[in-house]
DNA sequence: ACTACTACATAGTATCGCTGACTACCGCGA
DNA sequence: TCGCGGTAGTCAGCGATACTATGTAGTAGT
């Protein structure tokens, strides 16, 4: 991927899988699907897993194992209260940013940065 | 500074500056001073600072130094066309970013996820 | 038996921004 | 004269993150 986007996921990733749980339960493999879906599609799936793994460190999200039709038990992420609440700090962080970004962005256009 | 916040600039943090060069060319301490007016009032002279070592080592902007009235020269540093060509990038990078998310937002909203 | 898909896991790497300290120059007021 | 505040830049060490690459398994279809 390139190195650009890359380091924009930083922070940023962890809160889209937030949502993506906040819509409903999922686990792993159906994540990475639901990412693709969403446009983000070049996220490997490892990159997914590690996260899952942190933010059930971090308590927040249930976990359910479930048998599956095909192949090895599902791991089924539910969002929690405490994810809930990050994930509305992220809604928050996020919101501030882009905003002013948004600004930035007008500024340029408005001065006109190249003639 | 909040952690999210703080992973959450990694990737933008140098657009932000880019964007604000391409305003007009600055130097290192009149950067922290705009980030501040801009909205970013807890960005660190040190972190602004490292990141201008890294933008100048790549080569997306031209460096003049000039004698200040007060305190030691400033480095004054200016876009060049690797930085423009960059800035672009990160323009692109972050729309397509900010549009999946909207996206994702709305999808929360429009769906309901607390009844 | 072989292949493909499903499903999860992990070790190692690179990058990034932050903290905290330090150097250095200037002008002003006590 | 001395110290203080503002100006200006530098650096080492740290923690967090996402990526790459690889490995482990179970099931289904041929």
């Amino acid at each position: 991927m390139g190195r650009q986007m890359t380091e924009m996921l930083k922070g940023t990733l962890e809160g889209i899988i937030l949502a993506i749980l906040a819509l409903q339960p999922a686990y792993g493999y159906e994540i990475t699907a639901r990412l693709r879906d969403e446009g983000f599609a070049e996220i490997a799936e490892g990159t997914v897993y590690a996260l899952l793994v942190r933010i059930e460190q971090r308590g927040l999200v249930d976990v359910e194992r479930v048998p599956s039709e095909k192949g090895p038990p599902r791991k089924v992420y539910s969002l929690n209260a405490a994810g809930r609440e990050q994930l509305d700090e992220f809604w928050r962080t996020w919101s501030f940013l882009a905003a002013r970004i948004t600004q930035l962005h007008d500024h340029i256009e408005t001065r006109g940065e190249r003639p």
